[in-house]
DNA sequence: GTCTATAACGAGATAGAC
DNA sequence: GTCTATCTCGTTATAGAC
């Protein structure tokens, strides 16, 4: 799989440089440069930019949706322990497209290609406070969810044991057994 | 001071508007609509966009700067707990100019305007880790930070009890006394 | 499928009247 | 100090040749 498609490498090209620079800062010339084809090809593939976008965000808020889809029937302890792991596994994966849906503005979360997305963060969001109302543990969640995104996104960590210690630091702000009760 | 000069309102509204739409998202048109001004009465009070953004940042990166100068003279443990309580005062002091800096792009911060910043970020990133060197701990560090960021800069949050609460949090993952030794 | 050329538009910034 | 009008440039997107 060394030479794909050009419209695959457009995707990979836009990826790269939409987490780098974000969507606004990314223009289809740059895009064009960095495959190595004109803005025409581009647009030949794709209808528009908006579209690269989409299709971008298409599969990690699929399997986004499969996780929060797997933790709903688990009991608080259960998802939340599967939330951590899953989320981390996620973002792991799909670096550059949580780089550049979490690196985005609000407004920018509000586009139409991450309309799904919103409801899956808030359900995760849930599954970190162990399904607590508490504004402490909402917060503590928010808090390490969003932390957990934008350390993967530095591109100068090595994914090697990040894994592991990533899921360390969320249980260890997160999951408290010797709790006020 | 209900009415303020047409140069403090400018730095209002934008510090509104690059906070929920970016610096690259927002035009100096949607400034002078917020104002209620032109776009030439931006630039006769600012020479360009960007210095309208340097000025915006000016403020909170010297207080960082500040803050980080106090830490130095700290012992590990305690330059950490004030790092914390510093940093989560500084933010929800400077919540719009904070999502600027924050939810920009990676390649947004080697704007000149941010120069300063990084180094504070280091440093401040170090005393969060009480200054180890271990991966974890400086991964954990870094989660922190940027989680606490992130959450302040979400606007249906009631600043009210956001600090304790993101003290509590930060404290209950970075630190812990019953370390491996 | 890919290109060059160009249209149509919005951006940041300037000139000059008031 | 603020405005309207304009300039220049870069952007997305289209047209049509190859």
């Amino acid at each position: 799989m060394v030479r794909v498609s050009t419209r695959d490498e457009i995707l990979r090209v836009a990826a790269e440089q939409f987490a780098h620079f974000g969507y606004k800062g990314t223009s289809l010339q740059d895009i064009a440069a960095g495959v190595g084809c004109s803005k025409a090809t581009l647009l030949y593939h794709f209808a528009s930019k908006d579209t690269i976008l989409a299709e971008l965000v298409e599969a990690a808020a699929r399997e986004l949706g499969e996780l929060v889809a797997r933790l709903e029937p688990l009991d608080a302890a259960a998802a939340q322990e599967a939330a951590i792991d899953g989320f981390v596994d996620l973002v792991l994966r799909y670096r550059q497209e949580a780089a550049l849906i979490y690196g985005g503005m609000p407004q920018f979360l509000q586009e139409p290609a991450f309309a799904d997305l919103l409801p899956h963060f808030d359900a995760l969001c849930a599954a970190f406070a162990a399904r607590s109302t508490d504004p402490d543990e909402c917060v503590a969640a928010k808090v390490l969810l969003s932390g957990i995104v934008t350390v993967v996104i530095d591109e100068d960590l090595e994914p090697t044991d990040l894994r592991a210690t990533l899921v360390g630091v969320a249980r260890r702000a997160l999951i408290h057994p010797h709790d006020k009760d």
